[in-house]
RNA sequence: GGGUGGUUAGCUCAGCUGGUAGAGCGUCGCCCUUACAAGGCGAAUGUCGGGGGUUCGACUCCCUCACCACCCACCA
C-alpha cells in the first residue's frame, strides 16, 4: 500500500466496477422495507455545481445507509428537460450564427435542441457519477421521454376533462424577450430607483383637473379610469364626472373604490386594467375597457396614438413625459423606489399582458396538499418550513401553465376555426373523442407547457405511471424528498398536489430541506460574483491559471473579470490540490446542519482529506500487525485486554449513535461522532495501546490474537459505517481488510451496516480505561510543561493508592510504561516520606515525578498555581451553590449530590495540591 | 408591510427535554517516537448580541430591543 492516500487512485475504478456489476439496482426482497428518493432532476444540458454535489451527497448517504440495511434500495436516476433555460441556450448558439429559431422553424429547432441534448446531455450524469451518486442508472428518465410525456397527456386530459384545467384571457407576466407568459414564480422582484410622477388630468367639462401619480407614464395610453377613494372628501363631487385623457383624447371616468390609499400622493389613482394586476382587477369590478397598447416585444401598438406607435416602452415614456410638460401637464416628479419585477432567465422587465393562456384551477387540489402536511402524512425536516409552505398553500393563485416557447410538451389541445377546443392526446383521439367529422380542420395549440408541469408528475411517472407497473407499486410513496428550499413552490407542493390527485397518495413521507451552498466568505455562490467552486476541480484538484480561466469566461459583466481574477489569486494561490470526493462528501456531512447553509472552505475539505488519510494509515498499521499474522478469527481462544474491551463497548456506542443521527438526518453530528472514534479513540488511544501487547514477548499468544482480532474487526466497522459517507476509500480499504475479519464478499456496498450489541458495552471497562488516560495524560503533562524531552523514560511513584488503583495499575502496567513512557514506577503509602516531586492526581492517588535533575522549581511551582486556582474558583461556584439553601431544598436529590461529590473530589484534590506546592516552595 | 432563520473561542459551526460551555480549522510550545509531519504530545482562548423576566439554577424557556440573512406582498 501507499503511505499516503491519494483519491485520484481509487474513486473511479470502485465507481466503474460497482455500476458494471450492477450494484446500484434496487433489492426485490419482499420481505425487506423498501426505500426510495427521486432525484430532484438536473437539467438535461447543465452541469454539476456546489448545490448539486451537496444535496447529492446527502440522498447517496441515505440510499447507501438504507442499502446496507438491506432494504430494497432505489434512488431513481433522471434529467430535466428545463423549458426555457435549455431553449435559451440553443437560442443563444444560434445567435451566434446570426439566427434566430424562427429562421429555422419549429421542427427544425427542436431537433437542434435534441442535438444539443444529445451532445451535452451526458455531462451532469457523468459528474454524479464521480460524486459517488449510486442512482439506478438501468432506468435513468428524462422528462421528455416517452413515457413521461405520455404522464403528462394523461393528466392533463384528465384536469381538463374535469374542469380544473381551463384557457382564459387574462393579465398575464409577459416576458418581452422570451415572448412568453411566466408564471408568479418565474418573476423576481428587487427594488430599484425610479421616478413617480404626477400628471394634471383635466375634467371634461372643464372644472378643474385632477392629479395622478404613476411611475409608469407610458401606460397613460391605456388608461380607462381614473380612481379616488369613496371617503375622500377632496373628490366627492367628481366621481361621476369624468376626465379628458391627454395625448389620447379619450374620456374616461372617475370611478370611486376603496383600494385607492387616501394617504398616498395626490389619493389619485390612474387605472390601466391592461397593463396592471391592480387596476385589472379593478377594471373587472367597474367593467372597464381594457386598452391594451403593448405589443409582444413591449412596443406601443396601434391602439395608441400614431405618435407613439411602435416606440420601445421607455423610449415612449419619455416622449410621454416630454409632451405632457409641454402641455404644462406634469406637475412634479420625485424620485422613488418602486419594485421592477424580471423574469428568472431573461432577466426582462416583465409586463402585465393580457393574452390568452392556460391555467390549472388550484384551489381544489391545494386543499388536500394543504391537509397532508397538516395531518403529518408529510413532514419537513427541519419542521418550520412547513410555516412557509401553509403560507404559499393559503395563497395560491392559479398556475399559469402555457408558455410561448417551442421546447416542451406541447399542449395537447385543438382548436377548429370557430375556436372551439378539442383535448385529447392526439388529433385522431379528439376527433374521436369529440364525434368530429374529418372535413372539420383542426390546428393544435402552439405552446408547450411549463417545465414544472412535467416535474410534478416525477414521483410517479418516473416509476412507470400511466402503467401499473411493479416499481410504482414497489416504490410509490416514496421515502424522502431532499431538496433545497428556493423550489418548495415550483416543485415540492405541485408534486404533492398532483400525487395526491393521480395516486390517491403522497408522494413522499419527508422533505429534507437543506441549506445552500456559499463560499468561504458567507457569500452566495454565483457566476457573476465569480466565487463559484466546480465540485470537479476540488476533486482533482486544478492549477491558478486554469481556474483563473474559468472564472473569468463567459461572464454577463465582461469589466468584472479584473477583480474576480485578483480575488481568485490572492485566495488560491497554489490553485486548489485533489482532495477528492470522500473528503468533500465528508465536509458536505459535517456541515449538514439543520437547515442551515453551508460555508464551504478548501480548508476544511483539506482537513476531512486529512482524516481519509488517518484512516487509510491506520488500515496500513492494521495490516502490517495482522496480515499472515494469527488473528485469532476462526479460533475462540483469544484474551481481551482493557483496551480490547474498551474499543469494543465504544464502537457500540457509537454504532448506536451513528442510527440515531442517520435517522434525524444530522448528517453533521454523524460525521462529527464518527471522525472522533476513529481519530481520537481508535488511532490516538487503541492502536497505541496495541502496540506493547503486539510487539512485546511478555504478551501470551492469547492476547495477542485477542488484540489483532479486535484491531481488524473494529476496523472493518468503522470502514462500513463510513461507508454512506466516503464510499470510495472505504471501499478500497475494506477489500483489504474484510478478509482479515473473516469476511469473504464483494463489495462493502452491500454488507450489513453495523448494528450495536449492548452485550459488548462495558461500563467497567470504559470507567478503567479513563482512569488510565488521567494517568498518562497526567504525566504527559509534566513532561510537557516542564520541558523534559518526550523521548526521556520517567521514574515515577504512586502515593495513597487505593486497592483500586493498585489493581487497576497492575492489569495495566504494559499500556502505562508505553504510554506515559515510564522507566519505572514505586509505591509508597500516605505516611512515607515523599521526595521533591512534580504531581498529577488521578483521584486520590498522587502520581510523582522526582524533581532531581529533570524538573525546574519555579515552572513547577506555577504549573502548581496555575491548576490551585483554577480548582479554587471552580470549587468556590460549587461551594456557593451548596451554601444556598433554595438550590439543596428544590434541586433534585441525584443533583445535589453530584455537586457534593465535585465538592468534596476538588477539595482533597485542591489540599494535595497545595500540600505538594508548601513542599516545593520550601526547598 | 408580513413572515422565517440567525447572533456561542480568531474563523466555520455543534450544544437534545434548563444542572460545571464543545468540535474542526487556525494560533502557541516541544517532537521526524518503528501507521500517518496530510503526523504526535501538550497549551491558550469565550460577561454564549443587549436589556428585562420565570427559576434554587438560563447558552438552553418567556418578553423586548438591536443587527445580519432570506422568503412573501398589488401601494399608484
Amino acid at each position: 500500500m501507499e503511505t499516503t492516500y491519494n483519491p485520484q487512485s481509487i474513486e473511479q475504478k470502485w465507481y466503474q466496477s460497482w455500476e458494471e456489476r450492477g450494484y446500484f439496482a434496487p433489492g426485490t426482497n419482499p420481505d425487506a422495507a423498501n426505500y426510495c428518493i427521486m432525484i430532484p432532476p438536473p437539467n438535461v444540458t447543465g452541469t454539476l455545481h456546489m448545490g448539486h454535489a451537496f444535496q447529492d451527497t446527502i440522498m447517496d448517504a441515505l440510499i447507501r445507509y438504507h442499502r446496507m440495511q438491506g432494504d430494497n434500495t432505489l434512488w431513481q436516476a433522471g434529467t430535466d428537460h428545463a423549458g426555457i433555460a435549455t431553449q435559451m441556450v440553443v437560442e443563444r448558439q444560434l445567435a451566434a450564427d446570426g439566427k434566430s429559431r424562427h429562421d429555422l422553424g419549429r421542427d427544425a429547432f427542436i431537433e437542434k435542441v435534441w442535438d444539443w441534448k444529445q451532445q451535452s446531455g451526458g455531462s451532469i450524469t457523468q459528474q454524479l457519477r464521480r460524486m459517488g451518486g449510486s442512482l439506478d442508472w438501468e432506468h435513468e428518465r428524462f422528462t421528455m421521454d416517452e413515457g413521461l410525456s405520455d404522464a403528462v397527456h394523461k393528466v392533463f386530459i384528465h384536469l381538463y376533462d374535469e374542469g380544473l384545467i381551463y384557457r382564459g384571457k387574462r393579465l398575464v407576466n409577459w416576458d418581452p424577450i422570451l415572448h412568453t407568459a411566466l408564471s408568479d414564480l418565474e418573476v423576481i422582484s428587487e427594488e430599484e430607483s425610479g421616478h413617480l410622477w404626477h400628471f394634471s388630468y383635466p375634467l371634461t367639462d372643464g372644472s378643474g383637473q385632477l392629479v395622478v401619480a404613476t411611475t409608469r407614464p407610458e401606460t397613460m395610453l391605456g388608461d380607462s379610469a381614473v380612481a379616488v377613494h369613496p371617503d375622500d372628501e377632496r373628490y366627492q363631487d367628481m366621481i361621476g364626472k369624468t376626465i379628458t385623457l391627454p395625448l389620447v383624447g379619450r374620456e374616461i371616468p372617475i370611478i370611486a373604490d376603496d383600494y385607492v390609499d387616501m394617504e398616498f400622493g395626490t389619493g389619485c389613482v390612474k387605472i390601466t386594467p391592461a397593463h396592471d394586476f391592480n387596476d385589472y382587477e379593478m377594471g373587472k369590478r367597474h367593467d372597464l375597457p381594457m386598452y391594451n397598447i403593448l405589443t409582444v416585444d413591449a412596443c406601443i401598438n396601434d391602439q395608441a396614438p400614431e405618435k407613439y406607435r411602435g416606440k420601445d416602452r421607455y423610449e415612449a415614456r419619455d416622449m410621454i413625459v416630454h409632451d405632457l410638460k409641454e402641455l404644462g401637464l406634469l406637475a412634479d416628479v420625485k424620485d422613488h423606489k418602486l419594485m421592477v419585477p424580471r423574469g428568472d432567465r431573461s432577466g426582462s422587465v416583465v409586463e402585465p399582458y393580457l393574452t390568452d393562456q392556460w391555467y390549472v384551477k388550484i384551489a381544489p387540489l391545494a386543499q388536500p396538499a394543504i391537509d397532508a402536511v397538516k395531518n403529518g402524512d408529510i413532514k419537513f425536516v427541519p419542521e418550520n418550513w412547513d410555516k412557509t409552505y401553509f403560507e404559499w398553500m393559503n395563497n395560491i393563485q392559479d398556475w399559469c401553465i402555457s408558455r410561448q416557447i417551442w421546447w416542451g410538451h406541447r399542449i395537447p389541445a385543438w382548436y377548429d376555426n370557430d375556436g372551439n377546443i378539442y383535448v385529447a392526446d392526439n388529433e385522431a383521439e379528439a376527433r374521436k373523442k369529440y364525434q368530429l367529422d374529418d372535413s372539420l380542420q383542426l390546428t393544435q395549440d402552439e405552446d408547450v407547457l411549463d417545465t414544472w408541469f412535467s416535474s410534478a408528475l416525477w414521483p410517479f411517472s418516473t416509476l412507470g405511471w400511466p402503467e401499473k407497473t411493479g416499481r410504482l407499486q414497489q416504490f410509490y410513496p416514496t421515502s424522502v424528498l431532499v431538496t433545497g428550499f428556493d423550489i418548495i413552490f415550483f416543485w415540492v407542493a405541485r408534486m404533492i398536489m398532483f400525487g395526491l390527485k393521480f395516486m390517491d397518495q403522497v408522494p413522499f413521507k419527508e422533505i429534507y430541506i437543506h441549506g445552500l451552498v456559499r463560499d468561504a466568505d458567507g457569500q452566495k455562490m454565483s457566476k457573476s460574483k465569480g466565487n463559484v467552486l466546480d465540485p470537479i476541480d476540488i476533486i482533482d484538484g486544478i492549477d491558478l491559471e486554469s481556474l483563473v480561466a474559468k472564472r473569468t469566461s463567459g461572464l454577463m459583466q465582461p469589466q468584472m473579470a479584473a477583480k474576480i481574477e485578483k480575488a481568485t489569486r490572492k485566495q488560491f494561490p497554489d490553485g486548489i490540490p485533489a482532495l477528492g470526493t470522500d473528503a468533500l462528501r465528508f465536509t458536505f456531512a459535517s456541515q449538514a446542519t439543520s437547515g442551515r447553509d453551508v460555508v464551504l472552505s478548501p480548508d476544511r475539505i483539506a482537513g476531512n482529506r486529512n482524516f481519509c488519510n488517518k484512516i487509510w494509515n491506520a488500515t496500513r498499521y492494521v495490516l502490517m500487525n495482522t496480515e499472515d499474522q494469527d488473528t485469532g478469527i476462526d479460533n475462540a481462544d483469544c484474551s481481551y485486554s482493557l483496551a480490547d474491551r474498551w474499543i469494543r463497548s465504544r464502537l457500540q456506542r457509537v454504532i448506536a449513535d451513528v442510527h440515531r443521527h442517520f435517522n434525524a438526518y444530522r448528517f453533521d453530528l454523524a460525521a462529527q461522532e464518527l471522525y472522533a472514534f476513529v481519530w481520537d479513540d481508535y488511532c490516538d488511544w487503541y492502536l497505541e495501546l496495541c502496540k506493547p501487547v503486539l510487539m512485546k514477548d511478555h504478551f501470551t499468544a492469547e492476547q495477542k490474537r485477542g488484540a489483532r482480532q479486535t484491531l481488524v474487526q473494529v476496523l472493518e466497522s468503522i470502514l462500513r459505517l463510513n461507508h454512506p459517507l466516503m464510499p470510495f476509500i472505504t471501499e478500497e480499504l475494506w477489500q483489504r481488510v474484510a478478509p482479515l475479519a473473516g469476511i469473504e464478499n464483494e463489495t462493502i456496498m452491500l454488507q450489513a451496516y453495523p448494528e450495536a450489541d449492548e452485550t459488548l458495552i462495558d461500563a467497567a471497562a470504559e470507567e478503567e480505561l479513563e482512569w488510565l488516560k488521567q494517568f498518562v495524560m497526567g504525566v504527559r503533562r509534566i513532561r510537557s510543561e516542564s520541558d523534559i524531552a518526550p523521548g526521556k523514560a520517567l521514574p515515577v511513584i504512586l502515593q495513597n493508592a487505593s486497592d483500586d488503583d493498585r489493581q487497576r495499575y497492575q492489569n495495566n502496567e504494559a499500556f502505562i510504561f508505553s504510554l506515559a513512557k515510564l522507566q519505572s514506577v514505586d509505591f509508597i503509602s500516605n505516611s512515607d516520606n515523599a521526595p521533591e516531586s512534580s504531581t498529577a492526581l488521578v483521584g486520590e492517588m498522587k502520581v510523582l515525578i522526582p524533581l532531581a535533575g529533570l524538573i525546574d522549581k519555579d515552572a513547577e511551582m506555577a504549573r502548581l498555581n496555575k491548576e490551585i486556582s483554577k480548582l479554587q474558583s471552580n470549587l468556590e461556584k460549587t461551594s456557593s451553590k451548596l451554601d444556598n439553601p433554595g438550590f439543596v431544598d428544590k434541586a433534585p436529590e441525584a443533583v445535589v449530590n453530584k455537586e457534593r461529590e465535585r465538592a468534596a473530589e476538588m477539595a482533597s484534590a485542591l489540599s494535595n495540591l497545595k500540600q505538594q506546592l508548601e513542599k516545593i516552595a520550601a526547598l
